[in-house]
DNA sequence: CAGTGGTCTAGACCACTGG
DNA sequence: CAGTGGTCTAGACCACTGC
């Protein structure tokens, strides 16, 4: 029933068509996307197909289905649970018993990307970058120490204060500011001994062993858009992971 | 059109029943269950029904479908990818270049829970568990050593000829001579220090940084069958995570 | 070729939300 | 109440597998 050529499977094709108006914008983030009828008859296919094409969507986390309402743009914002992509949790509190991370900008500057940067993020050695680096504490305890670097570009006119001012998480930032969404990442995850400068402003010693977490996080098309290095303290917290 | 009672939506239901047949061993690992036409039939539902309890069985990887083929009970044995649990990846080496692991186990008792080891399996402290401690190597470098700690009914029999002599991955032992199968499994990450008696064993200096990673592994219906405590090498493999 | 899973449709009805 | 997503059905056809 559809006019697109080539050939996958109808569904596909209509979920790569509202990945495009996701992606152009045509929907801001926590904004309702119109109804699966609307949808059916904007591209000529049953609801049901909309509907195939939308569980896609929803189980990747781009979407959010709600019973009655809509649905509705993802965003890091009002997630369910904030930090939708940090796995480090307090050992014995139960959910969220732990109130929310201090967080403290130690440094944002901009620079030129050394080679590993430039290859994590695809960009050219010596491109611009922004590079920050802050320390998340937990009832006053120094618990994740970050830097991230950012492609210059895009994060044009983004500044500690900037960061420094914002509540909630840094992705929200990014989504409302300068229509950046993280939509997936990986990580890479060692047990290293920090430097001095790192040990210090975490408050342990040299010889403590600690997470090291390398974050590539990704917009829409697979686009690697930020850089993460954390490393975590491991005696109060753990890095928790479901294997299906 | 089904008869059973309560209320949930009828796949969810249907998914309940076929659970059952699994948990029950009606098809074994490996083996087809039957066509969702002959499921339909069994249990007076439509084909479109049956089908959405399998999607979502098929999503927890409890069964695999092939198209043209069947619906396969999944199995840690012929899984496209070997050690389907094991996140640990070597740094460089593209996909599965690196060989299979030397395995060796080290040891292999019976004794009775201490209290940590009997709370994570669902035991009492003092219940007969089985322990194995065993090293991976790759490329003739020690890499991985674990711990292992079993329930004592479930595997009666278990011996560290049995394990020595098998080949594959030793969860599809579990299947094949114990039906236990593993379906879910959560890990707690931490950066740690080896004892001596690791250090050695892993052939690295004590003042050496290595991955904690505790997993409890549990069967259906969540019960936990297995706990786990591995150390990982991370100076030439990483462990690698996804975050949707 | 027959049998399997995979796609697509059209329509009915249910459950939840909000005005 | 009307509008949303969620369930269920029945039937047609497609794509892949193996005999």
């Amino acid at each position: 029933m559809s006019s697109t050529p080539s050939f996958s499977p109808l569904y596909q094709q209509i979920k790569a068509l509202i990945l495009q108006s996701l992606q152009a914008g045509e929907w801001k983030p926590a904004e309702p996307i119109p109804s699966e009828m609307e949808l059916a008859a904007r591209f000529h296919v049953s609801q049901g197909t909309v509907r195939k094409a939308i569980d896609e969507l929803a189980a990747e986390n781009l979407v959010v289905r709600r019973q009655g309402k809509g649905t509705f743009v993802a965003t890091h914002a009002e997630q369910h649970v904030q930090y939708r992509f940090l796995k480090l949790v307090p050992d014995s509190g139960s959910l969220d018993s732990e109130g929310p991370a201090e967080r403290t900008i130690v440094d944002c500057k901009r620079l030129r990307a050394a080679a590993d940067v430039a290859r994590a993020l695809s960009l050219r050695t010596g491109d611009a970058v922004l590079q920050v680096r802050r320390v998340l504490a937990y009832g006053g305890v120094p618990t994740i120490l970050e830097d991230l670097w950012l492609p210059g570009s895009p994060f044009k006119g983004l500044t500690a204060e900037r960061l420094a001012g914002w509540r909630g998480p840094m992705y929200s930032l990014f989504e409302a500011e300068f229509g950046v969404r993280m939509v997936r990442a990986e990580e890479k995850i060692r047990a290293v001994l920090p430097d001095t400068a790192q040990a210090a402003l975490l408050r342990v010693t040299s010889a403590t062993p600690l997470l090291s977490v390398e974050r590539v996080a990704h917009t829409y098309q697979d686009v690697p858009m930020e850089l993460r290095r954390g490393l975590y303290r491991t005696d109060t917290h753990h890095y928790r992971n479901e294997l299906g």
